[in-house]
DNA sequence: ACTATATAGTTTGACATCAAACCAAAGGAG
DNA sequence: CTCCTTTGGTTTGATGTCAAACTATATAGT
């Protein structure tokens, strides 16, 4: 009982676990602000795990397994089977079969879909300029490799 | 065309967005780990949004109106209807009227709220602990006054 | 070769969230 | 006092996501 109180490493650990807190709080808060006005902003009702597929498969290429992108996005496969099918839907991706396995499936961009992806960019460009001039983007570059740490760090232990 | 390629400032404002969008996409990915781990362990079915709910009343005090709960956490007025709700089916809060002004009401903890909230926490350690042992928690502090910076940002600008 | 386990994807059911339309009380302008 | 606008909250309809159960193919162990 007092042990817990004067022990310095288990206070420390308590500091600690208060600010690793207020982290993931103000990570969610901006997530939400951020996926709200991209949501906002993108044509045709799309959404931003539309475009964060489409823009994955521009900038690393195309071809991969649903698997790949679910891990990719840190998604379930259900839920990318679902965005995939959307995509496809529209036209935007073409499913194909795998044929060195007969389990899986490529997907595959469609000009449709990167010319969705060249307007997406497009409607978002007006804001991540605004976003680019008024908040001090070096800042931001020197946090990115904490965000991968921490993200890694996640990443590894998902069964925490 | 060449211009594009040969203005300075056109080309540090593409590379800038780059970064803003690798920041941002890193930020929803941890946001997407921690709420998954979080929902997973959260007991009797709850969600980390009412879980945070009752966080922030616990740390900030209670007897407020849903809307200024909407506006902490971001979420729109519809969305934190439903959470209180579940909340108030659930015995963690009560909601009584605003005297001071018929339209609003305000939302108390209950004693069931803070046991539950107390028990949530205690579930939750064993996750914090490890975290705030194995990742260098101090980059997080220096990393949270950038965030909070971006985080206003996107608030006052949230009509962007 | 044969059975068991692992892996890719789909389906299902529940739920959180959003945007937009809606309702009701409050505040102001005339 | 009356209308208009603002503001707090609810409702509605759609959608994204999750976890878990399920199907089918592939891989491994014996």
């Amino acid at each position: 009982m007092a042990a817990r109180c004067k022990d310095p490493k288990g206070l420390a650990l308590k500091e600690k676990q208060k600010r690793v807190f207020q982290f993931f709080n103000e990570v969610g808060i901006i997530q939400q602000l951020v996926g709200n006005m991209f949501n906002r902003r993108l044509p045709e009702g799309l959404h931003v795990s539309h475009f964060s597929v489409l823009n994955h498969m521009i900038r690393l290429g195309d071809g991969r397994t649903p698997l790949a992108l679910a891990d990719a996005f840190q998604v379930t496969k259900g839920t990318m089977t679902h965005t995939v099918s959307t995509l496809e839907k529209r036209g935007f991706v073409e499913v194909r079969p795998n044929a060195a396995d007969g389990r899986s499936k490529l997907v595959f961009l469609t000009d449709a879909g990167r010319t969705f992806h060249a307007s997406a960019i497009e409607s978002l460009t007006p804001m991540l300029d605004i976003l680019g001039r008024e908040i001090d983007v070096d800042k931001l570059i020197e946090v990115l490799p904490v965000l991968k740490e921490v993200r890694q760090f996640l990443d590894d232990r998902r069964d925490m």
